[in-house]
DNA sequence: CAAATTTTTGACCGATTGGACAAACGTTAG
DNA sequence: CTAACGTTTGTCCAATCGGTCAAAAATTTG
């Protein structure tokens, strides 16, 4: 008894069949988006019967909820590694590197939390005022920092940091769209560091001619 | 009689209503996705009963169709008009411009577009990889000559339209966070000329401290 | 083993969905 | 005016939605 949110206690089946629900919910949520996903795909795509799954997590919303949860963690991390003791420039190619990274392996994450905020972010929009803004605010006094020291060169900080979500994660929301263009030839698996090379050569020099 | 896709006869009635429906539908697509939507709210929004928005649509599907078939011609017209004629950088400069413009007045039509895309494309697949990636091969080559004749910098461009795409259509598809995270002060309506500032400079320059 | 507990399932519910249809209502041309 | 045509609506339908419930099946505990 007491699975919802108020008990911890957990029975092995019960830590097991809530990752596979999971997992499937992290499928079918990133595709259709929250309203375009029912119980039955979910419960299909686990294996299950849908009175089974709802054994596990009595509302839709309650799957949708953990999901999330467990996304912004994840999702931040690599601002949060953001640190003030390296060489700036070597700091922020990182950052972008280790945001395609995740944009290539954890596409599925992307997409829901673009679909989360396509939709007008109504589940995580205090998640965004708050602790997202403070975290931005944050990491963007310490770039300012290196650019009042001339590290780097004096711009938005927190445009920077847009402009450096919306490139890479891009790879991941934008995907079908990316490959169809690029064709069958450069649409494989060297697409990301065909990206990689590039986004690192505009971030450092933008495009003016050498010379 | 005879409304569907087949008879471009049209009465005046027929004419605004159905304006008045595509209106209303790009509101409800473009916050809900496809699947996410229901007639009955389209019909609300536009002020009709359903039952009459049916006699103007046949099925919901008719509705998304037109929208996407208007949304793909407007979409891609800033980049047909990135010339060989003028100087490249600043073509360039002005096609950022222009697509960021756009994100700025037509902000639903970017996000019933990033929609489609998210959910895989699967009702423009065939345009993409036809007429989407013939035009961007074309320009490619347009820019490919420019880094030849060592107007700009080399690099792939591919990826640096894709670039500009991810940029410029971030602040209208992102547009909860982004107002988010700058707050109230910086999040104001100045926010899209804070971001063209950015942009001309990342494009233009980088991040390398000068001197 | 047997009892207690957890897990799974089939049947079912009211609400909502996309859509059909005929009747009522407006408009327009002769 | 009136007949023809275009427009609007109330009613209805089968399918699907999120979710409930009791009972069966499986597992754990003593």
């Amino acid at each position: 008894m007491n699975i919802g949110t108020e008990a911890p206690r957990r029975t092995r089946i019960q830590q097991e069949k809530r990752e596979l629900i999971l997992e499937a919910a992290l499928e079918v949520f990133s595709t259709h988006g929250f309203r375009g996903s029912t119980i039955d795909q979910i419960a299909e795509a686990a294996g299950m019967s849908k009175p089974n799954l709802l054994y596990y997590f009595r509302r839709k919303e309650d799957i949708h909820e953990t999901l999330m949860e467990r996304l912004l963690e994840t999702w931040l991390a690599p601002l949060r590694e953001l640190d003030d003791i390296g060489d700036p420039m070597t700091e922020l190619r990182s950052y972008i590197r280790r945001k395609l990274e995740m944009a290539r392996d954890f596409p599925r994450e992307s997409r829901l939390f673009a679909n989360e905020i396509l939709q007008g972010a109504p589940r995580i929009m205090p998640l965004l005022a708050g602790e997202l803004k403070t975290l931005v605010d944050e990491k963007a006094a310490v770039i300012k920092g290196w650019m009042r020291a001339g590290k780097i060169a004096r711009t938005d900080p927190w445009h920077l940091i847009f402009s450096i979500w919306a490139t890479t994660q891009h790879y991941a929301d934008f995907d079908v769209q990316v490959r169809a263009v690029l064709g069958p030839n450069r649409g494989g698996d060297g697409r990301f560091e065909d990206a990689a090379r590039f986004l690192e050569q505009l971030f450092l020099d933008g495009l003016k001619p050498k010379g």
